[in-house]
DNA sequence: CCTTGACTCTCCTCTTACGGGAGGGCGTAT
DNA sequence: ATACGCCCTCCCGTAAGAGGAGAGTCAAGG
């Protein structure tokens, strides 16, 4: 007969989480005294004790190891279990381990800049899009503006004509794969709800969801927005990805007749590890 | 303008999310209707959103993100914070590592036994313990009962004679730090309270604290406590440990004329890292 | 026998970063 | 008018205890 103070010094654990898996029944005094309450333990319940905190230490949590002991510890249970537990482990290793790759990158681009990074670039899914389309190439960045401004025009007025409602911010997609400052490949698309005929020109389709997607915040006009796309694809080289897919760029605020300070624009790079 | 469902879509946030990082003061929208309370964001505080993604993601707490904008984003006091948070991280890397091993020489142990272990070995910590102890040599296994019988005789007879408190349970050291079978240096101890004279038989000092200790817990007699320590010693060896000084018997419970199905034991071992 | 100090009890609140749901107001399309 | 979709606030729940308030209990010394 142990009182809980000597108990817990014995065991090394405080008379809270005695007191605490008492209550979830996982470790009951063998006596209670019915007048005082008073708790009192056997040395012989330290072995319980010891198996509890040992497959704490594990990393099961308490209502586990209570199945655990409810099942009886069979030895195929607890093998399954602690098979599972290995599976978990591992990958909560690899994702602490590619987390702490992150911050040293950050520590070290911290160094080399001396300041914080101008974008931050967050990886997230981003859903499939219903959009109606016109493709077209871009013979100069001189021109990239202007094209772009014609080929929504074209855009919009057919989604007009044609009776479509508008779904969400316009975006536009890069599709070369490898860098080029001439003649490059581009769609204009805007989000549309509902059925939308085609014509020759414009063509509806449904951009897929990406799992993995890099993205970056551009404020302000188009003239530097390259050095977001930079930052983006140092980001992505820094972590080990490698780029996956075409380049979109949403349009998030964009007034052509407003002040183009206040534009904001997403970039976004489809990535995957190689 | 963008409500509070949009911003979250594009986000990639639950709308949950928003309203908490409003309370918190970590991303407020730039605009909130006194009447209908509906918040409204614009699209370039998901800079802002994303810089507290990103930080979360490299590990930080919404406290400490906070904390990161209200000083201003120094670089310096930024790199400090991401030292440290390189630090913590390599650490639970290491710890959780650490874990992974424990559940895989289980995992193998499981499946070589097929059954779980008799003996559940857990490290802790042990505190310092002033005691009065005797020390004695053991010529052979057969006179270990014997011996330690007659050296606690005399350490208690001591202790009464002097006028000191006992102040928990006996144990004994073995003192060898090579396995022997003959002519084993034993101490037997009694923990005491206050002060107390020496004699040239009887020292009274203090046990150190340990600060891993591996230790097992044994039921019944002692005719096969040795199985208790083969246990702990196949535990530290599996998990990589070394045994860093000299085993206790702890006598948690024992009475000389009781049943000895009753005796509980716990047998100590100081381990490290090698 | 009484007091004192050490122990112990129950009950309450607090921790993270939200998720789920109830109950009710707001806005718009049919 | 009404139905439906959004939005609000408020409350409860999470894992594993920690911290503390207020009250009762135990054992030893005077």
């Amino acid at each position: 007969m142990i009182k809980i103070s000597q108990f817990a010094h014995i065991g090394m654990v405080s008379i809270k989480t005695l007191r605490y898996y008492d209550e979830q029944g996982l470790l009951q005094p063998t006596f209670v005294d019915e007048f005082s309450g008073y708790r009192y333990y056997e040395a012989s319940q330290l072995a319980q004790l010891n198996s509890i905190l040992s497959l704490k230490d594990l990393g099961f949590s308490l209502e586990q190891v209570r199945a655990v002991f409810k099942t009886g510890m069979e030895a195929r249970q607890i093998r399954l279990l602690l098979g599972q537990k290995e599976e978990e482990l591992a990958s909560m290793a690899h994702e602490l381990g590619e987390r702490l790759n992150r911050v040293r990158v950050r520590l070290k681009q911290l160094e080399e800049d001396g300041k914080m990074p101008d974008y931050e670039v967050v990886v997230k899914r981003v859903e499939a899009v219903r959009v109606a389309s016109v493709m077209d190439v871009i013979p100069s960045f001189a021109v990239v503006n202007a094209t772009f401004n014609r080929l929504f025009d074209e855009v919009i007025a057919y989604i007009n004509a044609n009776g479509g409602r508008f779904a969400g911010p316009a975006l536009d997609l890069w599709l070369d794969s490898e860098m080029k400052d001439s003649d490059m490949n581009v769609q204009a698309a805007m989000p549309v709800a509902g059925d939308l005929p085609e014509s020759e020109r414009i063509k509806v389709l449904t951009l897929p969801a990406i799992e993995t997607m890099a993205c970056a915040i551009h404020h302000g006009d188009f003239s530097n927005i390259k050095s977001a796309h930079v930052a983006v694809h140092d980001w992505v080289n820094a972590n080990g990805y490698n780029i996956a897919g075409p380049c979109r760029e949403v349009y998030l605020t964009y007034d052509r007749n407003g002040d183009p300070a206040q534009y904001v624009t997403e970039i976004q790079y489809p990535i995957a590890k190689p």
